[in-house]
DNA sequence: CTTCCAGACAATGCATACATTGATTCAACA
DNA sequence: TGTTGAATCAATGTATGCATTGTCTGGAAG
């Protein structure tokens, strides 16, 4: 049994529930995870802009590798939603329609209700409720202080974590890939975020009812965190960029 | 634009919804599609026992393929979680413990219930109102014939296409992957199953919610509907197989 | 007898070669 | 001038070759 296998049920592991783009180690990893690694980070962050179209020779040049991982990388990136190959035209970078991001969130939405509803049900140690406070408290802080890309990416996280705790691999899984499809249009609204006050509110309330272990109302109190939510993001992308495609 | 493209948003594809094996026209598709959909087959319907381990090579020698497209097909495979590949020891058929069943029951219940709300949401035309009331009578008449093969078939029926007409497409997708995923586990059940009469009624109740338009009706009682029918036949395998893995 | 090390072997992961097939272009005919 | 057809070309999908690397076995030493 590797080390890998047994770890990976002691701690939450943050990477599976976070695929936040981070490129640390990349160098050590096989050519197939580097390439789909570095794909989507730069498709993340935009560096490869929706809409850019490459071929495979292309992108296996770019990266300095051959076809064979290239074309892998690229399968996972498709069935993850994030480009799209036409069999003679190339793979293409997808671009996010409105109706894509509600759609993504619809989905995202209805598994972390049910992961919270999970964690309620196990019940959260001590360890982890003291850190999801921190966390919490950290959040109101940059609310304070007004740095909304600090306080977004501390939500990412504590969102994250409480997931990690849901004890269903599967779903934590399947969260990581919603959430990379909604990372670029949560990215482009970051800077129109008005301040997030009645978030910092709600994710107290859901700690409480974690902390209770009331699932009823842990999930009731996540539901409607992620709605108001969800539709302020909506709304935000609408508003500002059309309903057509975008980053 | 391809015919695919638009005939996708006109009528339900039933097929996304519903990854029941099927295996018809699988000579004209490519070698990694038909790779692909022919494991898929033989590990769902039990032809590839659970634990049963198979080098990549004697695979593509099984397919009379080459390793490349069922290399692809075992990647897909792997990240549909059906089996495992473990670098020097070939590739595994994930036996399914009861663990196994439940996580991936949560995950498919919880985006199921949001595909029922859209469903309300948007509203149900007439003419799949229709359809769907003939499948609940199909069903009940089963029922009363006591023919629970016949039942579970039009009862995946009854829910893919419901599910189809959420208009979420990834929603769809999403689902069509647990389905596969709970496939087996729902086949080794069905000769044990009671009579689905409780079912039969909540089928109804559903339908009722969905005509009315009220989509907070219909998740209750879909959301109801599947924790009643899931810890069924979670306990049904949790009794008669042991937490050991299974098929 | 058990444990550790070294060497051989074989499966995989990557690279590359090849064939298929669809797109594009140019020309001819209507 | 517009449309249709064929021919060429190039990108992908598949096959194969090669090198890396992990595993397993056998032997020796403690």
């Amino acid at each position: 049994m590797s080390k890998a296998d047994d770890s990976l049920h002691r701690r939450p592991d943050l990477r599976a529930a976070r695929p936040v783009p981070s490129l640390q180690g990349i160098t050590e990893m096989a050519a197939r995870d580097r390439a789909y690694h570095d794909l989507r980070y730069r498709i993340l962050m935009g560096r490869l802009a929706p809409g850019t179209t490459l071929l495979e020779t292309e992108l296996a040049g770019l990266l300095n590798l051959s076809r064979t991982p290239v074309r892998e990388a690229v399968i996972k990136l498709a069935e993850e939603g994030l480009v799209e190959v036409r069999p003679r035209h190339g793979v293409t970078v997808k671009p996010l329609t409105v109706k894509d991001v509600a759609d993504i969130l619809d989905i995202f939405s209805a598994l972390e209700v049910r992961a919270v509803e999970l964690v309620a049900r196990i019940g959260l140690p001590a360890t982890e409720w003291r850190q999801l406070e921190r966390l919490a408290s950290d959040m109101e802080r940059e609310t304070a202080r007004g740095d909304i890309a600090a306080w977004s990416e501390l939500d990412d996280e504590f969102h994250a974590h409480i997931v990690a705790l849901c004890g269903n691999d599967r779903l934590q899984e399947a969260l990581g890939a919603c959430w990379g499809q909604q990372y670029r249009a949560r990215l482009c609204i970051v800077p129109l975020r008005p301040s997030p006050v009645q978030s910092d509110l709600e994710h107290r309330g859901i700690l409480e009812a974690l902390k209770l272990g009331d699932s009823a109302l842990a999930r009731l109190r996540h539901q409607q965190h992620r709605d108001r939510a969800d539709a302020q993001q909506l709304h935000l992308l609408k508003s500002h960029l059309g309903t057509n495609g975008m980053a």
